[in-house]
DNA sequence: CGATGCTTTGAATCTCGTCAAGATGTGTGG
DNA sequence: CCACACATCTTGACGAGATTCAAAGCATCG
């Protein structure tokens, strides 16, 4: 259970610079949660009594609406932490994109605990802050970039957030879940994915795995700074 | 100087709930920043040294990138409040579009009183949270949504937020602004205004004088729930 | 090995962006 | 108060880029 601590990974640590009794008052409410590939850790308009904390796996945040449009907020990995709201009810679904391991806090013992330990609501802070920034590039992404533009800018937020900047990784989402989080379709990101192939910046086998073959080309057109 | 607390505007109410005490203790770190049309509030990539709340007029919140491209990440209004970061930095520009009369809180003294205050800080967690929401609500809108549809969503939000749900109301910013707002071209926005207009949903004056003619029908192409 | 689901590619269509002109609105000075 | 200049907005024609529809190619899994 305290792999979750040790994991290596970026950002949104819930446990950071906390001490080991104060972790060990958040592990005594937490239970364990997995999923299969495909599940939902919960859904959208349901009651938000529960917080969580990714072990293993990568999950995507999406907002559906009723004429079956769906928007990918976010992709979320290990390490990271989801379900934080001052509403009642969440206003996304969550949904497992492989095996995952999360760890599940009920909420009003979470939010008692935010009082007692400092800390803890100093890193909800700064993960509220991360995930804020994060929401400003992709909407700057989705408002300004063109199609294969906003494929790369996907791509180096996998490489770094995904993969710990690796140049080679798992594509672990569908064309149709990449195209819902870039304002796409699922056709377009494939000619995206293929021309970006054919300029030799970056490389596909099978489909979903991923090689950068020019990073700083990539870099170039994720951000077309 | 209070006036700022007595206004009935809708949500990021910093002073909600604050006694008499701690408004004061916060009206006494603030000064006044008066601005007129198209000044800056603070610039992207400036030291993030204040926070600010606003008494009149509307600003916008932008992210510009070096080739020139402009997002509009949201529209503020009298009572809002803005500047708050987790970096050292501003990771956006606020523009003022007309006259505005503001506060500004020097970061660490106002820091200092949330801690001091915990409503304070409350209320900041509180719009936080709805500023997250509207961020969500952007993003579907820039993912999903048509152009004329894009146009009602924002045209809604105006309705509701600074015209506290009127039906006539006056545009107070540039169809440039509109369109870096919505991801869109200027022309494709007053096309858009055109398309509205002729379908008999809002009526347009001067340009710049708006008026909605079927609530009901644009609620529905602003959420195409 | 065939069935299924996902991906790629092609062709037609459509929406939006670009370029250009003209209209409307605003502000200034005579 | 009018006339002129400058900004902004509207509209049209065209082209580029994205979507849609359709078919074919690949993996995966029983």
């Amino acid at each position: 259970m305290t792999t979750i601590v040790e994991q290596p990974f970026t950002d949104t640590l819930l446990f950071q610079e906390l001490s080991d009794n104060e972790r060990d008052r958040l592990v005594s409410i937490a239970k364990v949660r997995k999923l299969g590939p495909r599940q939902y850790l919960f859904h959208q308009h349901s009651p938000a009594d529960s917080l969580y904390t990714i072990g293993d796996g990568a999950l995507m945040v999406e907002r559906s609406s009723s004429r079956g449009q769906r928007q990918i907020l976010a992709f979320i990995f290990a390490g990271n932490f989801v379900g934080f709201t001052h509403n009642d009810f969440f206003e996304y679904s969550v949904k497992s994109l492989n095996d995952v391991n999360a760890m599940e806090y009920p909420r009003l013992e979470f939010l008692a605990l935010c009082d007692e330990i400092p800390q803890l609501k100093k890193n909800i802070d700064r993960i509220t802050s991360n995930v804020m920034l994060r929401l400003f590039d992709q909407l700057f992404a989705l408002g300004q970039k063109k199609s294969h533009e906003r494929v790369c800018f996907l791509l180096q937020q996998l490489a770094d957030r995904q993969a710990g900047n690796a140049l080679s990784f798992e594509l672990i989402m569908t064309r149709q879940d990449i195209a819902d989080y870039l304002g796409l379709t699922l056709e377009t990101v494939s000619r995206a994915f293929s021309r970006l192939q054919k300029d030799e910046i970056i490389k596909v086998s099978m489909a979903h795995q991923l090689e950068i073959l020019a990073p700083d080309k990539l870099k170039e057109l994720a951000f077309s700074s």
